[in-house]
DNA sequence: ATAACAATTGGGAGCGCTCCCAATTTTCGC
DNA sequence: GCGAAAATTGGGAGCGCTCCCAATTGTTAT
C-alpha cells in the first residue's frame, strides 16, 4: 500500500488539504460533516501524517532526547537508571512524544552525538542524567538553546531545571532510626563524593550524628562508587573498627556490604544494622530483607518529562524544579523489629 | 546563532546549495578546492543540516526503533534486557543512527505507538523483544512494510530475521556438565515455556540427560517465569524431591534458589550443585559465585543493529541471522573446583 | 589548437506537511 | 429577507533538504 498524503485524503473526502490538516490536529473551525467525512477516510485508509514533513513544517519533532553522558557509567549496571528511564518511556507515551537515547560511551561518541542533540529541530527538548557534578557535558548542554531538565540537581546550576530526591533528609532519617534503635557506633559506606547524591547522603549522615550529640569518626565513613563490589570492600575496610551499623547510600552497595558481613560471621541486624537507600527490587529478596529509604525513582523520570513538556510547550524557559521526599521502609535488617519497635 | 541552511552555507563557500549538499554526503564529484571551501566553512559556522528536511527529502530517517512488547514485562527488572539494550545502542553510535524506545506498557500503547513505528518514513527498521512466542504484536510487525529483526527466535516465522543464542545447547553443556561431576537427581527451574527461551533450555536439560541413559522425573522440573521470586519458589518446590543438583534457565531465578537453598540449611555446592544461564553480573557477586551458561548479550544487541542495516542499506529483504554460542562459566556453585575438575 | 569526452557545478522539482490569508459559506439579529 | 459578523474552507508559500538533469568547465588525444 503505498503511502498517502493530505492531498490524496482530501481528494477522496472531498475537502482540501488543509482542511484534513484540521481535522487531524484537532484544530476548531471545522464543520461537523467535513470533519467526520475525513474521519472516514482517515479510518478507511489507515492514513498516517509523516512525520519528518510535518517536522519540517512545524519546525518541532514531538521527539525528547534521554542523555546520558559518559560519566554514567552505571546506566546498565545498576537498576536504578532502568527504572528512572521506566518512568520517562510512560510520561513519553502518555503525552505522545517519541523517547530516544543517546548514551555517550566514548569522547567520540559525545563528538558525534552532540550535533544530533542540540541541533534545533531534532529533539525538541532532553532530559540529561546529571548525576555527576563536574561533567562539562552538562555545562555545554547548560549554555545550548534546547530546553533540558537535569535528572539529579547538578551544583552551579542556579537557573536549571531539575527533579531530585531529597537525598540529605533521607539520610538523616535513616541515621535517626538507628540512632533511635540504640545503635552507638554508626558507620556508612557514602556513594561518589564527587555526585550531589554522594555528597547529600554523607551530609545527612554528619547532621543526624551531630544533632543527636555523637561524634563523628573518619574510620567509620567508607566511600564506595554504588556498585556492589564497592559495597563489599567499603564494608571490609569498616568492620575492623566495629560498627554496630552502618547507612549504606544505596541498596546495591548495602547487598555488598551485607555480603562482607556475612563473610565475617556477624549477623545482620544482631550484630550489625544495615538501612541502605533507593528501595530497588533486589532489597527486598536479600536476606535478611533490607530496610531502606525509598526514593520514587519512576516517578521522578516521569516528572522530569512532565517538566520538560511543561517549558516545550509553554515556551516558558523560566527553570522547573520537583524534589521528591523519601521514605523510611522497616524491613529486618536494621533490627526494628525485634525491638517490637515497627 | 540562527540555524543555517545549506543554500547560506554555499552562499558563503560560493557555491551552490547543490555542491554543498555532496559535500555533506561525501559524493564524490566534487572538486578538491570546492570540497575545501565548504568544509571551511561548516566549520566555522558549526553547521548543521536539518535532519527533518533530510529525512523528508531523502526517504530515510537514520533512525532505528527498539521495540519491546507488552509481554516483555520483565524489560525494566531483568538486567538482561538493559544490557542488550547496551548492545543495540552502541552499534547505533557506530553506524550514526539515532536509537528510539519504543515501550508497550498497554493496549492503549500498543494502538498509539505502533503507528508510529510501522508508518514508512519515522523509522529505517525496528529491532523487536520477541521472547514470548505468541505475542500478536509480533505478526503485526511481520507482515508490515518495515525492516525488522527479532531478538530470540519466535517460532513460525521461517522468513524472519533474528539474533538468537543457542539455548538448547547451552542447557544441555550445564546439565552434561553436573553429569559428569556425579550428580544424580538433577533437577531444573524453567524458564515460562511460552517462550523460546524457555522451551529450549529445557528441551536441552532433557536432551542432556536422555543421552547419558537417566531418566527424566516430573517432580524434578519445575517452571518460573525468570524472576527471582520464581527461583526462590521453584527450589522451594523442589526440595521436597531432595535433588543433589538443579540446572536453573536464569542467573536471576538462581539467585532466588540459593536463597530458598540456603533458608532450607543446605550447603551450595555439597549437598545441591546449581547452574544458571546468562552469567550477568550479579551470578558472580553472589556467594557462592555462580557456575553459569555464558551468552553473549550485548553482541547481540549489537549484531541485530548490524543485521537490521544491512537490510536496510542492501534493500535486501531475505531473512538475516546470527545464533551465537554459549559458553559454560565454572565457579563455585557447581562443585567442580573442589572436585579438583576445573 | 581542436574535437571529444569527462568531471564538476547550478539550480529546478519535489518530498508532505503547517501556517496563514483571502474567499466563500453559514449564521444571526432585526 | 437583508446586511453584517462569524465560521469554515481552499490553497499559496515555505520549511531545508536530496535527486537529477542540463549546462559549464576542465582534460586529454590528436
Amino acid at each position: 500500500m503505498k503511502n498517502l498524503t493530505l492531498e490524496e485524503i482530501g481528494k477522496m473526502a472531498g475537502v482540501s488539504r488543509g482542511t484534513v490538516s484540521r481535522v487531524i490536529n484537532n484544530h476548531p473551525n471545522v464543520s461537523k460533516k467535513a470533519r467526520q467525512r475525513v474521519l472516514d477516510v482517515i479510518e478507511q485508509t489507515g492514513y498516517l501524517p509523516n512525520l519528518a514533513a510535518r517536522s519540517l513544517a512545524s519546525q518541532r519533532s514531538r521527539i525528547l532526547g534521554l542523555v546520558v553522558p559518559r560519566s554514567v557509567q552505571a546506566f546498565f549496571s545498576d537498576p536504578y537508571f532502568p527504572r528512572f528511564t521506566q518512568g520517562v518511556a510512560q510520561a513519553c507515551n502518555q503525552n505522545d512524544y517519541t523517547l530516544s537515547l543517546f548514551i555517550f560511551y566514548s569522547s567520540e561518541d559525545e563528538r558525534k552525538l552532540f550535533p544530533r542533540i542540540s541541533r534545533r529541530g531534532h529533539l525538541d527538548g532532553v532530559i540529561v542524567q546529571a548525576t555527576t557534578a563536574n561533567d562539562p557535558i552538562l555545562s555545554t548542554i547548560r549554555t545550548g538553546s534546547i530546553p533540558h531538565v537535569f535528572a539529579g540537581r547538578a551544583p552551579n546550576f542556579e537557573g536549571a531545571s531539575f527533579v531530585d530526591v531529597e537525598n540529605e533528609a533521607g539520610a538523616y532519617t535513616a541515621v535517626s532510626h538507628l540512632l533511635q534503635l540504640g545503635r552507638k557506633r554508626i558507620a556508612t559506606i557514602t556513594g561518589p563524593l564527587d555526585q550531589t547524591a554522594g555528597m547529600d547522603r554523607k551530609r545527612g549522615y554528619v547532621k543526624a550524628l551531630r544533632d543527636r550529640g555523637h561524634d563523628v569518626h573518619d574510620e567509620l565513613i567508607a566511600t564506595g562508587d554504588f556498585s556492589q563490589t564497592s559495597g563489599y570492600n567499603a564494608a571490609r575496610k569498616l568492620l575492623p573498627h566495629a560498627p554496630d551499623a552502618i547507612f549504606v547510600a544505596s541498596d546495591v552497595m548495602a547487598l555488598g556490604a551485607l555480603q562482607a558481613i556475612q563473610e565475617a560471621d556477624l549477623k545482620v541486624p544482631d550484630d550489625i544494622a544495615i538501612v541502605g537507600f533507593d528501595d530497588l527490587p533486589p532489597a527486598s529478596y536479600s536476606s535478611p530483607p533490607l530496610t531502606t529509604i525509598r526514593q520514587p525513582i519512576m516517578r521522578l523520570g516521569f516528572k522530569a518529562v512532565e517538566l520538560l513538556l511543561d517549558m516545550i510547550e509553554s515556551g516558558n524557559p523560566s527553570p522547573q524544579r520537583m524534589v521528591f521526599d523519601t521514605e523510611l521502609v522497616i524491613r529486618d535488617s536494621c533490627g526494628a523489629k525485634q525491638e517490637g519497635f515497627a
